[in-house]
RNA sequence: GCGCCCAUAGCUCAGUUGGAUAGAGCAGCUGCCUUCUAAGCAGCGGGUCAGGGGUUCGAGUCCCUUUGGGCGCGCCA
């Protein structure tokens, strides 16, 4: 809570100090930050000021960090001392007012803290999931679903005007081989013989759709011709497997604002001016019938076809299309969430909107590596050939939503990740999802438990916290300051993984502090106090698992 | 062959974007329940940060390179 603070703070006075030439001019050029030291003992913040200054004046740290320290005095009451450590660090320790002010604000505006408004409502939209609607979600989809969520409910943390938006490949190649592939199986109850495409989708789950949607049109349809059924039949599985991809998000606690879909890119005319404008700017030629885009001049290793010889644009045309059209909503940011099997397209699109004049900067593409599937240390076999997997819906199904949700978050999303089945289902230490967990159930029956003694506070406020005086105390209360601060690195970062590992930490702390200490039972003024900062701690929790998407229950 | 990602304790992973003595959990060993949830706590051991070079006050983090693994390199999406 203390980062924005101390940070604008050392600013300010370095900027007093070099109006008053006790820095010199080029001393504003250097980066103002207030560091985290993984030490505790180099205290709650720290900067590095003095030693990039000194490199940049050519003078002796140690000098430099002591006419700094001068001229930040006097210091704020939330700072308890400022000392210099190591080669000419400058660290502080927040002072016991300014932690029992922090427990005050928690309890006065629980639904605030961990907020900041680094965003200043900018509008930023996050695009993830959007798989194809003709087959069920894989894994995978389910590790993107949550990284996507979590870092949206993040950025709206932030300070961001943030929009969840899927998009719909409803049109094109994808879905004529689906159509097909319904049509096939189908026919085929009747006629075993009757071919199935080469390219159609092998999945057991297109028997189960031709069933289903045999049974709501009736054995007539295989009486008209084709064309007529694929058309009766695609868009019936369409909808069909539309609305089991929603399904199965909402069973993940995921709600998206847009649902886009790719016919209305087409019919509202995105296509064409796409087209129109690549080939206004200059970065298109044709060759052996097809309109290709010379993406090598933006840094791509290959030029990309816009329009096949057959008069079709291809995916990345209409992709393209589909930006501009993002990008003429108003957003002023727009995160894509892509599976690390697409990492490939990022340079040719970034290139398409630099030459349509939209900064590429404002496009950001953030790749999520696979997800490998485990039972107990063995591999799942996946076999994306035969299309017999294990799918996301029923990964759901087995571990339930909050454990899935809380391991696919327990890695950056540049690494592959190992789920495993097994230790996912644990109720044990494997499983750090109970530990957490553990620890919210236990604060809500302490406070229960209280409620039995007749223990009802009314208003924490009037509480005081000065009996909080053992370490333990101490130790549960810094780490609840440090929650605003990874908040903001985990955003700034696109990392919502660094919230597991907090509320892990967090967790850790209470279960220490709460084995070491009776709270019930003990002396008037230190009980009530004790319970305060239980209350905020519980506060703390709760905020954090919301960005994470991840329940607490009251009761294990 | 080229591009992107990964390699940290026996295992699964962090490491706050270049900071201070590299951290957790699991697994192993030892203690702690007549009192608020033992799904917990306290303690012990465990490392050439894949190898090599470089950049600088300072590198697990940045650059080059080698090795090993994942993904991608269609007028498919």
């Amino acid at each position: 809570m203390y980062v924005q603070q101390v940070e604008n703070f050392l600013k300010s006075k370095i900027g007093e100090m070099i109006k008053s030439g006790a820095l010199p001019q080029e001393a504003g050029e250097i980066p103002v930050i207030a560091d985290k030291p993984k030490e505790k003992s180099h205290g709650d913040y720290s900067t590095n000021f003095a030693l990039i200054a000194a490199k940049k004046l050519k003078r002796k740290p140690l000098e430099v960090a002591s006419e700094l320290i001068s001229g930040l005095r006097p210091l704020p009451d939330y700072i308890e001392d400022a000392r210099i450590e190591g080669a000419g660090f400058v660290n502080f320790n927040i002072s016991r007012k300014g932690l029992f002010d922090l427990i005050d604000r928690i309890i006065d505006n629980p639904e605030d803290y961990g907020r900041c408004n680094e965003g200043n409502e900018e509008k930023f939209q996050v695009e993830f999931v959007s798989a194809n609607p003709v087959g069920p979600l894989h894994v995978g989809h389910g590790r993107w679903a949550a990284l996507g969520d979590s870092l949206a409910s993040l950025l709206s943390a932030a300070g961001y005007n943030v929009s969840r938006e899927f998009y719909l490949n409803d049109r094109g190649t994808q879905m004529e081989i689906f159509a097909r592939s319904i049509d096939a199986r189908s026919m085929q109850r009747e006629d075993p013989a009757y071919p199935f495409p080469e390219d159609g989708y092998q999945g057991s789950y297109i028997i189960e759709l031709a069933e289903i949607l045999r049974k709501k049109f009736g054995n007539e349809l295989g009486r008209k011709p084709l064309e007529e059924r694929l058309s009766i039949l695609g868009e019936a599985g369409y909808e069909y497997m539309r609305d089991q991809i929603k399904t199965t998000l909402e069973n993940m606690g995921v709600r998206f604002d847009v649902w886009k879909s790719e016919r209305d890119i087409y019919n509202d005319g995105w296509v064409k001016k796409a087209v129109e404008s690549l080939k206004a700017a200059g970065v298109t030629y044709e060759e052996e019938g097809a309109l290709w885009f010379d993406a090598e001049r933006f840094g791509d290793r290959r030029p990309s076809v816009l329009i096949r010889s057959n008069g079709e644009p291809t995916y990345f045309t209409v992709d393209i299309a589909y930006h501009m059209e993002k990008f003429s909503r108003g957003f002023d940011h727009v995160l894509n969430l892509w599976g690390a099997d697409h990492g490939g397209h990022v340079k040719r699109l970034h290139g398409a909107l630099s030459a349509l004049g939209i900064d590429p900067g404002r496009l950001e593409v953030l790749l999520g590596q696979m997800v490998n599937l485990k039972r107990g240390g063995e591999p799942v076999r996946m076999s994306k050939r035969s299309g017999e997997m294990v799918t996301f819906s029923e990964l759901l199904e087995e571990v339930g939503k909050d454990a899935a949700r809380f391991l696919f978050l327990t890695k950056s999303a540049n690494s592959t990740l190992d789920f495993d089945i097994e230790a996912a289902v644990a109720k044990n230490l494997e499983n750090p999802v109970y530990y957490v967990q553990y620890a919210h159930a236990r604060l809500c029956s302490l406070f229960s438990m209280a409620e039995k003694e007749g223990i009802k506070i009314e208003n924490f406020g009037g509480i005081s916290l000065e009996p909080l005086r053992e370490p333990g105390e101490m130790d549960l209360l810094r780490h609840m300051e440090t929650f605003p601060f990874v908040v903001r690195e985990s955003a700034r970062g696109r990392a919502p993984h660094h919230l597991t590992h907090y509320l892990a930490e967090l967790a850790s702390y209470f279960h220490s502090f709460y084995n070491h200490y009776r709270i019930l039972g003990t002396e008037e003024s230190l009980r009530d106090a004790r319970l305060k900062l239980c209350r905020a701690l519980k506060t703390v929790i709760s905020n954090c698992s919301s960005f994470l998407g991840v329940n607490m229950p009251e009761k294990m």
